[in-house]
DNA sequence: CAGCGATGTGAAAACTTAGTGAAATGGTGT
DNA sequence: ACACCATTTCACTAAGTTTTCACATCGCTG
């Protein structure tokens, strides 16, 4: 599923292209300004970006040049009509495509669909391994990320550990033993209520999925979808 | 064994289609259209869906893309001739096949085995752990689950250990010493009725099938069938 | 069919456990 | 040595569980 950040500083805009985008199938996330954009990018892999041109904070051009320095995702500009010469420009830096408000949220889907699959054979799930998916809880191991309503969680190595370890495990009912001497490892002397504290960060990180860690009082943990 | 979810809106089709699915050694569960489609895998994994396109209340692709968003689960469509253009939005969405009606049951049995072998590389009972049954009790040691008719019983540390160790030996007479040194520990200095009580709370939990666990006056417990 | 010991049951008391915030500890890179 | 972060320990609390006990009920036996 490609995940496809939108970023433009007026909110009706952002909802109408999510709203579109979802109904296309993808997986969006919103940006207010360049400054937002840059930042989410450094923090998540998207597939696709919809940039808007003039913003408060960083404007659209400066953001897409930030992004190309960590990465290189294709980016639709979106622009206001006679901003003809930002085109020219825009190009030079490296944008995908144009479309100029006010435009329909269909053609803009259209004009994604078409990058994507311009950039595709090659790039599509370039950047995504394998992942499992619990509700909006995407787990991929290989590449050691968690999204948490496709926000990247910034989980810590134990917390990363511990998570995997119980996914693979899920359905199963595993006393704190079992996952200290597992996960911690066999020669681990300490107390068990170690794993208690882990399991609250962990849950506090997996915000409302939190409820796929349950506790099995008077024995441990599992994971349940 | 692989779990199938069968989505029409004609009872007729839905039993033919469960039929040979069940000959096939598949485990099958039905919908009716494309909402309780979506409401039953909210609440099952199911390792392959059988979706119709046209439906009441909610279309088939439609439905689809509700899946998609919680869980990715390979699905193949059942459409009428003549809706090759949904063909092509369908494999958009993350369909994995098509079949035209009228279709041979045969020919649908093919296609759900090469999809399963297509995506299974292990995925088939990863979901859910052996379980005991009798009659509508069921029994997950696993996961430390116990359903009664269906309904998940809450049950106290000490009703499942207590519960589970009868299980294990059931049909076999237990004395309260028995059960007192074997599920409390060797070391309990206690009443030994304590153990009646818990019999009484295991068994209102088991609503129907207290009757399970039968007394054996003088004696001590058992379990049952 | 009365009496008696054994079991069923409800409620209160005694006890355990898990969630949590904060502080102590340990480890890493600058 | 320092700051920074992850990890572990710990103490406190709220919630849940276990045990005990008293009384009701049952079922056997004389």
């Amino acid at each position: 599923m490609y995940k496809i950040l939108i970023v433009d500083d007026e909110q009706k805009i952002r909802e109408v292209l999510a709203e579109y985008a979802d109904f296309e199938g993808f997986c969006s996330d919103q940006a207010q300004d360049g400054m937002e954009a840059v930042l989410k990018c450094k923090q998540n892999d998207y597939d696709i970006i919809l940039m808007d041109v003039m913003m408060p904070k960083l404007d659209g051009f400066s953001a897409v040049k930030e992004i190309k320095k960590i990465k290189d995702i294709p980016v639709i500009m979106l622009s206001a009509r006679g901003e003809e010469y930002d085109k020219l420009f825009g190009f030079e830096i490296g944008v995908d495509d144009y479309v100029v408000k006010p435009f329909s949220p269909k053609e803009v889907m259209a004009r994604i669909n078409a990058v994507l699959k311009r950039n595709a054979p090659s790039s599509a799930n370039k950047n995504t391994n394998p992942s499992i998916k619990y509700d909006g809880l995407e787990i991929d191991m290989l590449g050691r990320n968690v999204y948490v309503d496709g926000q990247k969680a910034e989980l810590t190595p134990k917390e990363y550990e511990l998570l995997f370890y119980m996914v693979n495990n899920k359905g199963i009912a595993l006393s704190r033993e079992k996952l200290l001497s597992d996960v911690w490892g066999y020669d681990f002397y300490g107390d068990d209520r170690t794993v208690d504290t882990h399991i609250k960060m962990l849950r506090s990180n997996l915000k409302d999925y939190r409820r796929f860690i349950v506790t099995l009082r008077g024995m441990g943990y599992k994971f349940e979808v």
